[in-house]
RNA sequence: GCAACCGUAGUCUAACGGAUAGAACACAGGACUCCGACUCCUGCAAUGUGGGUUCGAUUCCCGCCGGUUGCACCA
């Protein structure tokens, strides 16, 4: 189904070519002055120039054509050569029954020509715990893998685990000096190694810090870390058990922490899945010609004639011949390619990371690692940071933990609740979680990625403004409405919308007609924060709607099934949108 | 030092080069015999600074000021 403003565009554009104007001048825009007006096309200024005519002459002739019109109400030419249009109440209400036809896209299409997209989430460690420095990443990369999957593209979400390097080595000596008894530690042993990991979740999360800390200290520890690491990178069976022991607690844990933040991922992939395609890679870096030694490293140059400033060269292995995250970044596109020949992969990271991967990627296209047909795009996100402007930090001054940060939440959205209402703990906790949830990723999500912002949790759980609680209570009150009226044992099997009578209805109405391009442009600029301002819209004007409409109490049956009919079409939308954000209402609160 | 990004009401945040810069919080008023008033309405209040391009600039270009970040063997 086309979009609405398409559908305006064509009508408008006719006029102008009938006219005899160019066609591109025909282009319709939403009115940025409500007050005067719903649509607006300021064609008729730019075609001036071109005709050497008054832009409002040329309006007026516009005007004039466009008075017959079926789909609009009023087109009437203004000052300087705006063309000012409303539509015609009887064509959006026919509009609106087609979308509401269509009851899980709205007559949304799907895209002509579906990608192959992969995300990479930048991965966190394992053994180590998640923070507050994942969160973005993850509530981010969840809701576009879900809008693009919504505008039909295949979307393959990988974790893109941090399991490679010396933090592996840390954690190896570390549990040498405390369980040297352990057989992974005897170079001899032959056997089978154990099924059972010996750690646990807890137990590993205080080993890397204490060993992180005494390498800091201790050069010997250093150096055996440094030793160890070598040795599992180089095929020491009783360390690589030691690794599979490591990542399976890690991944186990992990898995239940994104849970609680519903977000998932395709692929549980590592750095360590890349090593296996390092050699050959750099080999035929070093065949092609585009590898050579430097300063003792071996560096690929990425420089372009275009650069305003210095890009060093991409390193490819370090000066001891040891691999480091550039080598493990590309070798993981190569495997990416190999398996998947994705057309796009993004990567979700923090921007500071923006040069870095502006290496790689040049790198990658300068070897041939990823063709011409592949887009590597970078999108960096902003510092979650605290009142006080500065890192997000715990009242001691620690990180943050992700787990404890949303366990606050909760609990602060459960005092709430339970303050207000009278429901059992159970259902009180558990539509706690689901408010809480809705708090933190609207409240990072309705902002512009690429920026810092202040995580407020006292705004974020508010139930006024623009706060995920607000969106939830919008979607709760029409679940209740709905409920009263099914109650009423009627239903609206037969009815339809209808032309709206009120400045409200029709209000709402027409922000319904948004859904489409307000999906479309936040695939296309992978902004998340745009169908949070299109959500956020739209629950003000149900909201203004449902102040001024006694709905319930209508008493014309045909009416009365019509507000229905939009209420439902409006709680769809409302909860789609939060579907892609990644989270989900309650049946009340 | 070089470079990138950012600078919008008291706070937080939005705006393909278009009309009177849009919201939210806070603040000051106002609206409930009514479907959930955790709602709605009214008001106050902003583009760091100086130039340039343009019929028209928060947006594009240049200078300055301020903030953040990055500049090869960490990830």
């Amino acid at each position: 189904m086309k979009k609405i403003l398409d559908l305006i565009t064509a009508e408008v554009t006719k006029a102008f070519t009938l006219c005899g104007y160019h066609e591109k001048y025909g282009k319709v825009t939403l009115s940025n002055r409500p007050d005067l007006c719903e649509y607006q096309c300021n064609g008729a200024m730019a075609a001036a120039k071109e005709y050497k005519k008054a832009p409002f002459l040329i309006a007026d002739e516009i005007a004039a054509k466009l008075s017959g019109s079926r789909m609009l109400s009023s087109a009437e030419s203004v000052k300087p050569g705006f063309l000012n249009l409303k539509l015609d109440p009887a064509y959006l209400a026919d509009y609106l029954q087609e979308m509401k036809r269509d009851p899980e896209r709205f007559g949304c299409e799907k895209a002509e020509n579906p990608r192959l997209i992969m995300l990479d989430y930048g991965g966190p460690n394992v053994a180590k715990p998640l923070h507050v420095g994942h969160l973005r990443s993850a509530i981010i990369g969840e809701s576009i893998k879900r809008i693009g999957r919504f505008m039909g593209h295949t979307m393959i979400g990988d974790v893109h685990l941090g399991d490679w390097g010396l933090q592996m080595g840390l954690i190896i000596t570390e549990l040498k000096e405390r369980k040297p008894e352990l057989c992974y530690f005897d170079a001899e042993y032959e056997g089978e190694y154990p099924k059972e990991a010996p750690f646990t979740i807890s137990e590993l999360e205080e080993i890397y810090p204490t060993a992180s800390a005494k390498s800091k200290e201790d050069a010997s520890y250093k150096e055996a870390a440094m030793q160890a690491t070598y040795e599992l990178q180089h095929g020491r069976k009783g360390y690589q058990a030691l690794l599979s022991h490591i990542l399976n607690v890690s991944v186990t844990d992990l898995k239940r922490n994104y849970e609680n933040l519903n977000v998932s991922f395709d692929l549980w992939k590592g750095e360590s899945d890349a090593q296996p395609y390092i050699p050959d890679m750099v080999q035929k870096m070093k065949e092609d010609g585009y590898a050579y030694i430097s300063e003792g490293a071996l560096v690929v140059d990425v420089r372009e004639e275009t650069d305003t400033k210095e890009i060093p060269p991409c390193m490819i292995l370090k000066s001891d011949g040891a691999s480091l995250y550039n080598t493990t970044d590309l070798a993981t596109l190569v495997w990416r390619m190999q398996e998947y020949h994705p057309n796009e992969i993004i990567y979700i990271v923090d921007k500071r990371q923006e040069l870095y991967f502006t290496q790689v990627f040049r790198c990658a296209k300068k070897t041939k690692i990823v063709g011409d047909d592949t887009k590597l795009k970078f999108l960096g996100f902003g510092t979650m940071n605290g009142k006080d402007g500065k890192p997000f930090k715990t009242r001691e001054g620690g990180i943050m933990r992700l787990e404890h940060l949303l366990s606050e939440i909760n609990e602060e959205m459960y005092r709430k609740i339970a303050d207000n209402h009278t429901m059992n703990e159970s259902e009180a906790r558990e539509t706690a979680k689901i408010v809480a949830l809705s708090a933190v990723k609207y409240g990072d999500l309705s902002n512009q990625a690429s920026k810092d912002y202040i995580f407020d949790i006292d705004r974020f759980t508010s139930f006024e403004g623009n706060t995920g609680p607000y969106i939830l209570y919008t979607i709760v009150r029409i679940k209740s409405i709905l409920a009263k009226y099914q109650a009423l044992g009627k239903d609206t099997k037969a009815a339809k919308i209808l032309p709206a009578r009120a400045e409200s209805e029709k209000a709402l109405m027409l922000e319904l007609t948004g859904f489409s391009a307000a999906m479309e442009t936040a695939f296309s600029e992978a902004a998340p924060h745009k169908v949070c301002a299109y959500l956020y819209g739209l629950a003000n004007a149900l909201n203004h709607f449902y102040h001024e409409t006694k709905i319930l109490a209508e008493e014309d049956e045909a009416v009365q099934a019509g507000y229905i009919c939009l209420l439902e079409l409006t709680k769809d939308v409302l909860e789609s949108c939060i579907d892609v954000l990644g989270f989900s209402a309650p049946e009340r609160m």
